[in-house]
DNA sequence: ATGTTC
């Protein structure tokens, strides 16, 4: 394969790359990345590039591929990418999605303030832990039968709500309002169910996790107090997906549309990219599942939550356990949405893998509060460093097909970071900077610390610069309950 | 990311 090489990369503007489809003969559309130098100075020397021309490759690809300031290299499409296949005759590419289907992020905020409460914080991150199950292949307390599964899958973060573990106000704050009406759970195999079983109310491992942070700065006081938020307040932030059950959906998928290529005449680069169009039997049938998977997801957000509201209630009692939703994002998953494409109205099917959606004001699903700020955008850094809220805008349609970084990205390997870092010690560091780790692996430590992670605040930077999104707050972390 | 490499 080819390796792109900075004299191979057009420069835009400061915060826009192209590779052009001259570079390889077999591009339909150029490559783009979205980035200040000085991230793609780190971001050439993986694969996650060379992954981005191949994107521009696959039926039906529009405008071009992108890749956001957070990218690193992936299964087949780098993470952080963004793909859009003309509708319905384009590609629908599992890989484009990622393993975790609809993993994401959702914030809560808290009516208490950082300052009132410093004592009490590690008992909470203790709590928490207590309460929110993580870790590899770690089940949690609700376990579901066959027709509660199926529910689960056709109704997403409701089948919380109905069933106890949730608050029905909380759908309003969900990106379609946590359930996927093409769902069909059929197309979720036996196998991803049984592995789902028992995971509802988990977090799992790896860059998962959940966490409480105080809102250190406000960038935009209008669209903070949209938000409902305050400089000192203190939120919960949760980072999961639809974990085991999610993961099988892809693998299970992945391996029907490898054989199914051939008989779509479809050939690539990597065999990672598998895909079949859209509208065929094998596109329709895996759309239908990770929309199942993404409605599975959205149940775990809502049931980490209210576990996250019982352990808030046990520390500072009933009336502090009311954590409100501000918003809950995707940023594993595919949406069928219209933009301009070369002067008309286009559907297209918009691939999103470690890519958050970041519409602007007057998008008709915001929850009324919202509809002058925009989409909320929440951007998890790495464990320890800080975290943002930022607001969706109009202009990133034009740039990103509606979407926006989804955290710090990845810099060093996972076996990489586990020789740099010596996770005890950084353990007590954090500690000593009033940080409280929960966490069953100190592996897991290791792979996730912040030195594992580009500048979350260049990321963001990149971002607010090029107009895809709004700085609105950032955040300070003072507990990471983790796998 | 993941009952850690279909």
């Amino acid at each position: 394969m080819k390796k792109v090489k900075k004299s191979d990369i057009n420069k835009l503007k400061d915060y826009l790359w192209e590779i052009p489809m001259s570079f390889r003969d077999d591009m339909k559309v150029p490559a783009r990345a979205l980035a200040v130098e000085s991230l793609l100075d780190d971001i050439i020397e993986d694969r996650s590039l060379s992954q981005l021309v191949n994107v521009a490759t696959l039926p039906g690809i529009q405008k071009a591929s992108l890749v956001m300031p957070d990218v690193h290299e992936g299964y087949g499409f780098p993470i952080g990418g963004v793909a859009a296949t003309r509708y319905p005759d384009g590609v629908i590419s599992p890989g484009g999605i990622g393993y975790d289907i609809n993993c994401g992020v959702r914030l809560l905020t808290s009516t208490l303030k950082i300052d009132d409460v410093r004592d009490k914080i590690e008992a909470l991150s203790k709590e928490m832990y207590a309460q929110i199950p993580s870790g590899m292949g770690k089940g949690g307390h609700i376990i579901l039968s066959e027709e509660q599964m199926n529910h689960v899958l056709t109704t997403g973060a409701e089948w919380a709500i109905e069933n106890g573990y949730g608050i029905h106000e909380d759908l309003t704050y969900i990106e379609n309002k946590g359930k996927l009406m093409e769902a069909d759970s059929s197309m979720v195999s036996e196998m991803a169910k049984k592995r789902g079983t028992d995971q509802l109310g988990t977090i799992g491992s790896g860059n998962h996790f959940v966490e409480v942070d105080y809102i250190d700065k406000i960038y935009d006081e209008d669209i903070a107090k949209a938000y409902g938020l305050e400089n000192r307040q203190m939120v919960v932030l949760i980072h999961t997906g639809s974990r085991g059950l999610g993961h099988q959906v892809a693998t299970d998928h992945i391996r029907i549309m490898m054989n199914a290529m051939a008989k779509y005449d479809i050939k690539l680069k990597d065999r990672e990219l598998a895909c079949v169009p859209f509208n065929s039997k094998e596109g329709q049938n895996y759309f239908k599942a990770m929309c199942a998977a993404a409605n599975y997801a959205w149940c775990n957000r809502e049931v980490i939550s209210w576990e996250a509201r019982k352990a808030w209630g046990t520390i500072f009692g009933e009336a502090e356990a009311n954590l409100k939703l501000l918003y809950d994002v995707a940023h594993n998953i595919a949406k069928i949405e219209t933009y301009t494409i070369s002067g008309k109205q286009q559907k297209v099917i918009v691939h999103r893998k470690g890519a958050t959606r970041a519409f602007g004001p007057g998008f008709e699903e915001l929850p009324q509060a919202y509809k002058n700020a925009g989409q909320p955008v929440i951007i998890p850094g790495s464990m320890g460093t800080c975290s943002y809220v930022l607001a969706g805008t109009e202009k990133s349609k034009d740039i990103t097909f509606g979407s926006c970084c989804h955290g710090a990205g990845r810099r060093l390997s996972r076996t990489a970071a586990k020789k740099e870092v010596n996770a005890p010690v950084l353990k007590e560091k954090l500690k000593e900077r009033g940080i409280y780790i929960q966490s069953g692996s100190f592996k897991g430590i290791a792979e996730e610390a912040p030195i594992a992670y580009k500048d979350v605040n260049l990321v963001v930077e990149t971002v607010h610069a090029s107009g895809v999104a709004k700085k609105v707050a950032k955040l300070k972390p003072v507990a990471v309950i983790k796998g």
